[in-house]
RNA sequence: AGGAGUGUAGCUCAGUGGGAGAGCAUCGCCCUGACACGGCGAGGGUCCGCGGUUCAAAUCCGCGCACUCCUACCA
């Protein structure tokens, strides 16, 4: 073959730009259902059409496609499907804003205008994502693509939601909810975020009793507003201070009701504040239970917006927070006030909007979940589903140990239709198309469609097996369903992983997953959490540009220990980036003395090429295994280690005996080319799961390979030998030389001056005698005969072995003393220290045998490399 | 209130029972024919603290301290 002229550094964005799009012309990633191999699948957990990607997408979809490309080159029928979500409540928030920015009223825009402007948005968000996505260099089948809109998806939403209501676990029903005034809808549960420390205010003001005179209970409370719709006061029926109150009814100030005083000893705590309670069914979830064990009437005082409404006399109308200022003025006024002390609470407020959520009483479609929620623990209690790290199921299980019926119906505009219709008397008819409720219905009876659409997450539920067909079936569904693992952030266990769990084992009867990979978060420098609002947020594409996608790759496998959160570090990613220089200059080097190679060539195989081989045997072996682990830092590690510490460090600068050295046979130096080139193949291949762009680069240049690295086997530990010998004989080169190094860093020796090596012992230095050459390329050093000891001398020890270097008139006599002393005293050390251990019984006795026979080794090495220092010390002092 | 995680070199982090590690930073020497985005060496640590288990603890157990986070409650 030719000489490729490699130029001096390796280019990312070039390299990126043209394997991404000779994959996608081979379409390598395009999966076929009946293609041989074990089923390996993965489902992207789909980003929300709210926006761009950031860098937790980046982390986590490098990490699936680490998985997903390991997988695909190590024999399996992989498919990676990639798509987006609706994101129904975040992206009409993002789209509503824009609307708003352009001074346009919301509601008066409509629902129509909406949801087409929203479709618009979409594409555009798609287009920006999917673009993201291909930068990080993700293989996932695009063919695949989808969209939870898509009418596939939306009939698997109406299948799944007819069948849940069809075995009595959907039920319609007036329950107290979250409502978020802002944008008018109900949220669940897990769409409430706490804002905790918040400062507010507890004011206390008293209801008077309807027959008692003056005498008055004291309440308290931090939404004075909500006295409005207060219908019971309610004390501990223990409580000697209003035991007799029991019964009697206080008087509303400002509205002609009168209130019962009841005893709740489940609600009421008799040492906070009074020891009575106001109680505000229709807003308040506790109070709402007081109201259910009492008979208590449920007075909404809200309208939709916030505002209160027709039952507030004189404050209707009024925003709540205006009410409550006019309230507390109110009860002033009258003269009720008891005290008004600050009071640090906890907000609740819509993830979304932002917006102060109430409690409100309303008619909403639910999910019953007791029933469903009790499979889904088995499942993974019985090791079905496994979370990596394994102490994620503790969330997991925590949350649903103690489920509560879940809210799925929103008052949006962007999202699935609700399958239900209404007739005029309000009988409702649950059904997957009109056709269907109509037939329910009657003939001839008028039916209007609920206008609710469903939870985002109502569908997102679905995705493991909607996006192969379901429930349709087919053969991507039979091929890849249930998924290999999910990839996904602790944040969203609840929200989506549970989800997907009782979905999937109540409409396919399987586990959507058989492990769950819960991945880091990254935070920025400092180790704060990445926001918008607090603007430190990382655009991954930027990081793209700057150090190129292979080494951002790779700082996040390193980075992805599990466990453990992110803490971005910009050095981490220039080391990447060194690291691909590194490897791009050893092909460089493999180049330039090896252009001339040919496969068929005659070569010899000799110990350095042995060594290299069987070395990278264990690499692959480590890699495998962290891979399979879910260990990515660490296959990370193992790969820079192999080829820096040892492919570069050593084995490169063993071949210029070959290649630097006249005597050498052709076949020699052939050797060690095709051991460069093929250790080269192997490298490509271990490392094209982390840094694809890169791989396919070094694939494409190697001279024996053919195809893409892409869809090359993945190594196999077996495929690279055993061959102890050759391990030993390089490892005793590795110890001299680094002796030596050790030696000539410490006097500051150039290595211009070839040092002479004398030793006495004739095994060792017919051990060395191959290695000349080495010795020379690696030391520069030679190794001779001790015929008669010099006077001033270095000393060192190699196995035991006194090896010594004449210093006379080149190094101060009293340095390589104190050189001397220094290593003496950390020998000392050691040998007390073995010597105390092996004298130890104890130790002796119960420790295993090898362990034993291992410190004894150590201890005899120490003690042997001890005396002889010792013993050239002494001879050197001497001389002085 | 309950639960989880973290605490190891100046910094960022590996290391789950057998003499403490990496990268960056620091300090020497070296632009040696792949690479100064590099090479060769060096220094640097009561592994948060205290107890316990064990022949042996960074590692297992208990208590405590500090920092994160999650869930629940909060008249």
């Amino acid at each position: 073959m030719s000489a490729p002229e490699l130029p001096g550094t390796y280019d990312p964005h070039a390299a990126a730009t043209k394997w991404s799009q000779a994959w996608a012309d081979a379409e390598v990633y395009t999966a076929d259902p009946n293609a041989p191999g074990e089923p390996y699948s993965i489902v992207i957990p789909p980003p929300n059409i709210t926006g761009s990607l950031h860098m937790g997408h980046a982390l986590n979809n490098t990490l699936q496609d680490v998985l997903i490309r390991y997988k695909r080159m190590d024999g399996y029928n992989a498919v990676w499907i990639p798509g987006i979500d609706h994101a129904g409540i975040a992206t009409q928030w993002v789209v509503r804003r824009q609307i708003e920015a352009e001074g346009l009223d919301f509601r008066e825009y409509g629902r129509e205008a909406f949801t087409k402007r929203v479709w618009e948005w979409k594409g555009e968000v798609q287009d920006n994502i999917t673009n993201q996505l291909k930068r990080i260099g993700v293989s996932c089948d695009w063919t695949r693509q989808r969209f939870t809109l898509d009418p596939e998806l939306q009939k698997a939403v109406t299948e799944h939601f007819v069948t849940l209501h069809e075995r009595g676990l959907i039920y319609r029903g007036e329950r107290l909810i979250n409502w978020d005034p802002e944008d008018q809808t109900a949220l669940s549960d897990l769409e409430v975020e706490q804002q905790e420390n918040v400062q507010g205010e507890l004011f206390s003001f008293a209801y008077t009793l309807v027959d008692g005179g003056d005498t008055e209970i004291v309440v308290a409370t931090t939404r004075p507003e909500t006295m409005l719709g207060d219908t019971a006061v309610a004390v501990h029926p223990e409580d000697p201070r209003y035991k007799h109150l029991i019964g009697k009814f206080v008087k509303h100030p400002f509205v002609e009701r009168h209130i019962p005083i009841v005893a709740d000893a489940i609600l009421v705590d008799p040492e906070f504040g009074t020891g009575c309670v106001k109680i505000t069914p229709a807003h308040d979830f506790n109070d709402f239970e007081v109201g259910k064990r009492h008979n208590l009437p449920m007075i909404n005082i809200l309208n939709k917006d916030g505002t209160m409404n027709d039952v507030c006399g004189e404050f209707a109308g009024m925003d709540r927070f205006d009410a409550r200022k006019a309230v507390k003025a109110k009860l002033d006024e009258l003269g009720f006030v008891r005290g008004c002390d600050p009071y640090m609470m906890t907000l609740p407020r819509s993830q979304r909007s932002g917006a102060v959520v109430e409690p409100l009483l309303s008619t909403q479609w639910f999910v019953k979940m007791e029933p469903i929620a009790g499979p889904a623990l088995a499942a993974v209690e019985n090791g079905f589903t496994r979370f990596v790290p394994k102490q994620w199921e503790n969330t997991y299980y925590a949350w649903l140990r103690e489920i509560r019926d879940w809210c799925i119906s929103r008052q949006l505009w962007w999202g699935h239709r609700i399958p239900a219709w209404y007739d005029a008397d309000g009988n409702i008819f649950v059904a997957r198309t009109l056709e269907e409720a109509q037939a329910k219905a009657g003939e001839g009876v008028a039916l209007t469609q609920e206008e609710d659409v469903l939870d985002t997450w109502f569908s997102s539920a679905l995705w493991p097996f909607s996006v192969f067909g379901w429930p349709d079936g087919g053969d991507d569904f039979a091929k890849w369903y249930p998924t290999s693992v999910l990839s996904t952030a602790f944040d969203i266990i609840f929200f989506w992983v549970a989800r997907m769990m009782f979905a999937g084992l109540q409409l396919t009867g399987s586990v959507p997953f058989k492990d769950v990979y819960i991945h880091a978060l990254v935070r920025d420098a400092n180790g704060d959490k990445m926001s918008k609002t607090k603007g430190n947020v990382i655009n991954p594409l930027t990081t793209i540009d700057e150090w190129g996608a292979d080494a951002f790759r790779f700082t996040l496998v390193s980075f992805a220990a599990q466990g453990r959160d992110i803490q971005w570090d910009d050095s981490r990613v220039d080391n990447s980036r060194r690291f691909t220089t590194k490897m791009w200059q050893a092909l460089r080097f493999t180049f330039m003395n090896g252009s001339d190679w040919d496969p068929s060539l005659e070569s010899e195989e000799g110990p350095y090429e042995r060594w290299i081989r069987v070395r990278t045997g264990v690499a692959v072996g480590k890699i495998r295994s962290a891979l399979d682990e879910y260990k990515f830092n660490e296959a990370a590690s193992e790969l820079y280690h192999f080829v820096w510490g040892e492919f570069c460090d050593w084995y490169l600068e063993l071949t210029k005996t070959a290649f630097y050295d006249k005597a050498q046979t052709e076949a020699r130096r052939n050797g060690a080319r095709k051991a460069l080139f093929h250790t080269f193949d192997a490298i490509a291949r271990l490392m094209h799961p982390m840094m694809p762009f890169m791989s396919e680069e070094i694939w494409d240049l190697l001279p024996h390979t053919t195809g893409f690295v892409t869809t090359a086997p993945y190594p196999k530990a077996s495929d690279f030998g055993e061959d102890p010998q050759a391990l030993d004989e390089i490892a005793l080169i590795q110890e001299i030389v680094t002796e030596i190094r050790r030696i000539r860093g410490e006097m500051e020796l150039s290595y211009k001056i070839t040092l002479p090596v004398l030793i006495a012992d004739a095994s060792l230095r017919e051990k060395l005698a191959p290695h000349a050459r080495a010795m020379t390329e690696l030391a520069s050093a030679e190794i001779a005969e001790l015929t008669e000891r010099p006077a001033g001398v270095a000393t060192f020890v190699v196995r035991g072995v006194e090896c010594i270097i004449p210093l006379d008139g080149v190094v101060d006599i009293g340095e390589e003393v104190a050189r001397l002393d220094k290593a003496l005293a950390k020998l000392e050390k050691d040998v007390s220290s073995l010597e105390k251990r092996l004298s130890n019984k104890g130790f002796t006795d119960r420790a295993p045998a090898d362990v034993v026979d291992g410190f004894r080794e150590k201890l005899a090495a120490a003690k042997l490399r001890y005396d002889t220092l010792a013993a050239s010390r002494a001879r050197l002092a001497e001389a002085l």
